[in-house]
RNA sequence: GCGGCUGUGGCGUAAUUGGUAGCCGCGCCAGACUUAGGAUCUGGUGACGAGAGUCGUAAGGGUUCGAGUCCCUUCAGCCGCACCA
């Protein structure tokens, strides 16, 4: 390859570095425009493709918008802490600070490589007292407002990262979403944000934003909403009441028994003597299980009577009481009423264990002596219900819960799937959480004029089980800064997406000192307008940062309700059917190609290869495809060194005076720009390099009969269009024919001449039957008498219609004639 | 099990949203330049057929003058949820 893409690319990276085209100013805001990715995990391994994929493509799009005219802030940090550099420790000795560092060092000099136009002044990392003395804060003011709470919970504990998980980081089968190990259950004192307190704000903003509706799906389902009645069933021979959740009130009638979660505080109390030893027998069962386990719908449903019964408020039915694992102590009140006629889970247990089923709903086109197969849950007429009898089930739901609550017997009531986000880990590289434990005082906050509590280097990383800084006891054993007693700081670390809840906000000036951000800049610039990440993110960090981001809106730190305006998720590129990975040993090295082909020709690759949601599997095949084109562009612009020196290019010119080639360049540039701003801004990278790849065709044919003006006018543009997709060549090619300032520096965009994108003559397809016979060419908007005289003379359709009888005569102008024969 | 997305040449993909299927690129074939070509340029390239033509967008059916596009059934792959009462 004769393209000297390693000059040239040193050279405008080197440009662009010492005159600060890449730094954002702050102050004009009225053209803002926030185009942010999600930053990058260090903790392991460097840049692949998978961060190129993701960041490449994404700073075309922003560069695409800074030439169309808008001040543009892209930044780029490091989402230091986390479990890989705490784990490589352990195995290899080197500490996390260590590793991390030298390994964002070796990342930023990958990055500066890509040629993207990140704002280096605003580069960030979480794992420095600067950054994660904010988490500290914003750890106290959750606390201040109650949001930050501890509470013995039963929690996930992943046994190979030795610690507690959020429930957003088991995955579906039940294993940690680092390390893939199977979660167990354990009760455990943690901290937690209270996320729920926004459960429902966080469900509605999703209808204000601008993203995948996938994702607000995963979301809405995640937070899980549920309107229904809290009914109140009273303990026979006993003063206490069980609370179920139901949505089905309209089922009550049809009560058969109660179930209560194992783990449920009342089965202490209500198991009478004899159920005792079965009930802890049982109790034994189920503690090896992992919650996905006991959650499984294909398992078969155990469950044991404690010997209590409960009274049906409404038809004062003695029903008796089970615990079984399929009641859940997390979700509603952890307990539930059995419909077995109506549920299919209640029905399933009721047939195992021969517990009564009873008809309250009647199917359509069957009575009440219809035996029942299968539960049915759909709506139906009330039977054996009283007064309820003969009212539609639907309408049911509200009847019966008026008449509970005019009984004051239950409520309506709201329940959600959402669990309050458990954020501390037994682990050493995270932020620690700013409480000190006194003995008389209770937890006490460290005051803020203390922070940050530093994280000190010294700790043993290999303590099983035990947060690692409790071997550091210069770091545990402190005053508590109430009574001034021997106290000791609170042992463990944050979530890492702690960190990532609010890190947009510190980009706008990482050094700020005076709070956690900037909150001025932070109104003029956020929300985000562009967020650009992997899908993965879903219900975990894209959760938390929406409910941070309404937090600090709530403590008047920002102006607006969502952080990221608008979300695209890149696809996934897999090598051999399989996402790249260091365990497997099939990750994509960019760096080698960024050496053997420059990073242009690589980025431009990954936009080629295929729709930018759609990801795609690795093979480099293709890649000579993007190469050849670079290099064709290079020597295109090469003929025609400083063309602009001699040759003024109007801003339009007028098609008539034209030559024939002349028009067919003058309409491709043209309808060539048109296309490329609407696959452009909407992320269809590989359409817009396919319209460039169509011009330079069009361009090599034709471009040396053009006369001079137009060639310049031709070069202008296709330079400008390459520029976002190729940032170095770009700028090469603007100075190649004569430009002397940066494109970059000195933004520019070309209107479209929009009489260039009408043609004067259309090909039309000609149909019998619906089958093409032939087309023709007729000037625009020809009449359907020009179109049908000219098919007629054409014998490769006439033949076809010649004999026979004409049914039908559809026309289109400017796209079809079809005539319906028989 | 439920829900969603996807399925187009040898390959990656495109298709003005119901109107000439296969743009662009890879690969392949032929030619040019060349001492040489795994460089570059030009042309060709869905299948079958000598040709007229026929067939062709996972499979089958339907709506329509006309379907890759809309509807129904089935299959395959990916993703999400999975006893949430």
């Amino acid at each position: 390859m004769r393209y000297p893409f390693k000059d040239i690319e040193n050279k405008w990276q080197e440009y662009w570095n010492q005159h600060n085209v890449d730094k954002t100013n702050f102050s004009k805001i009225d053209n803002k425009l926030y185009c942010l990715v999600m930053f990058i995990y260090p903790s392991g391994a460097k840049l692949h493709c998978g961060h190129w994929y993701n960041y490449g493509p994404t700073d075309t799009w922003a560069r695409f918008k800074k030439l169309n005219g808008f001040n543009v802030f892209e930044p780029m940090g490091y989402d230091a802490f986390g479990l890989p550099a705490e784990n490589y420790a352990i195995k290899t000795g080197v500490h996390p600070y260590d590793s991390t560092i030298k390994n964002i060092e070796d990342i930023r000099l990958q990055l500066k490589k890509m040629g993207c136009m990140y704002d280096w002044n605003a580069e960030l990392m979480t794992c420095v007292p600067d950054y994660y003395k904010w988490n500290q804060w914003l750890f106290i003011q959750l606390y201040k407002k109650g949001l930050a709470y501890r509470k013995n919970a039963p929690v996930n504990w992943c046994p190979d990262c030795n610690t507690v998980l959020a429930n957003e980081q088991v995955l579906a089968d039940g294993g940690c979403e680092r390390c893939g190990t199977t979660v167990v259950r354990k009760n455990l004192t943690q901290w937690f944000f209270k996320i729920t307190d926004y459960a429902d704000e966080l469900l509605v903003g999703l209808d204000k934003i601008n993203w995948p509706e996938k994702t607000k799906t995963m979301q809405r389902n995640w937070i899980g909403k549920s309107f229904g009645t809290e009914v109140a069933f009273k303990v026979d021979k006993s003063h206490e009441e069980i609370k179920v959740f139901t949505t089905r009130p309209d089922t009550l009638f049809g009560v058969t028994y109660l179930v209560l979660a194992p783990e449920h505080p009342l089965v202490d109390k209500i198991t009478t003597p004899e159920y005792q030893e079965a009930v802890e027998k049982y109790r034994d069962s189920i503690k090896s299980l992992s919650e996905t386990d006991r959650t499984s719908t294909v398992k078969e449903k155990t469950g044991v009577p404690i010997g209590a019964y409960a009274i049906n408020p409404v038809n004062s039915a003695k029903i008796p009481i089970w615990i079984a694992d399929y009641a859940l102590i997390t979700y509603g009140t952890g307990a539930v009423m059995a419909v077995p006629a109506h549920d299919e889970r209640d029905f399933e247990f009721a047939s195992r264990f021969n517990l009564p089923i009873k008809k309250v709903i009647l199917e359509p086109g069957t009575d009440e002596n219809t035996p029942l197969t299968i539960a049915y849950t759909e709506i139906g007429t009330m039977i054996n219900s009283s007064v309820f009898n003969g009212v539609m089930s639907d309408v049911g739901i509200d009847s019966v819960t008026d008449f509970l609550e005019s009984r004051q017997l239950g409520e309506r009531k709201i329940n959600y799937r959402l669990r309050d986000w458990l954020i501390s880990r037994q682990r050493y590289w995270g932020t620690p959480i700013p409480v000190i434990h006194c003995k008389d005082c209770g937890e006490v906050l460290v005051p803020e004029s203390d922070l940050p509590v530093t994280l000190p280097y010294e700790v043993e990383f290999s303590s099983k089980g035990k947060s690692p800084l409790t071997s550091n006891p210069d770091f545990m054993n402190v005053k508590c800064p109430q009574c001034g007693k021997d106290a000791q700081r609170d042992p463990d670390t944050m979530d890492t997406f702690v960190d990532s809840s609010w890190y947009y906000f510190r980009y706008l000036n990482p050094a700020f000192s005076n709070g956690i951000f900037d909150a001025e800049l932070g109104n003029n610039w956020t929300p985000v307008d562009m967020y650009v990440g992997g899908a993965e993110h879903a219900t975990m960090h894209l959760l938390y940062a929406r409910f941070i981001h309404k937090f600090l809106r709530d403590i008047g730190l920002a102006a607006s309700d969502e952080p990221f305006r608008t979300l695209i998720h890149q696809g996934t590129i897999t090598n051999q059917g399989a996402k790249m990975s260091k365990s497997k040993g099939n990750v994509i090295n960019p760096d080698d190609y960024i050496v053997n082909t420059g990073a242009d020709v690589f980025r431009l690759y990954l936009m080629f290869m295929g729709p930018y949601e759609m990801g795609g599997d690795w093979n480099d095949k293709g890649i000579s495809g993007t190469e050849r084109f670079v290099l064709r562009t290079y020597e295109l612009f090469k003929q025609y060194t400083g063309i602009l020196s001699d040759n003024t290019p109007p801003d339009k010119f007028n098609i008539v005076d034209l030559s024939e080639q002349e028009k067919l360049i003058y309409r491709k540039i043209n309808q060539t720009i048109n296309k490329f701003n609407t696959e452009l801004a909407s992320f269809r990278f590989n359409t817009a390099i396919a319209a460039l790849m169509e011009l330079i065709n069009e361009l090599s044919k034709h471009l040396s009969a053009c006369r001079k003006e137009l060639i310049a006018y031709s070069l202008e543009r296709f330079a400008v269009m390459i520029a976002p997709l190729a940032p170095h060549l770009g700028e090469e090619c603007w100075e190649i024919i004569g430009k002397r300032s940066s494109l970059f520096e000195n933004p520019v965009w070309f209107e479209v001449d929009p009489l260039a994108l009408t043609v004067d003559t259309v090909s039309i397809a000609l149909q019998v039957n619906g089958k093409l016979r032939g087309t023709v060419d007729v000037p625009l908007d020809a009449p359907v008498d020009v179109v049908r005289e000219k098919a007629y003379s054409l014998e490769s359709f006439s033949k076809h219609v010649m004999d026979k009888s004409v049914v039908k005569e559809i026309f289109v102008a400017n796209k079809i004639l079809n005539i319906v024969v028989k």
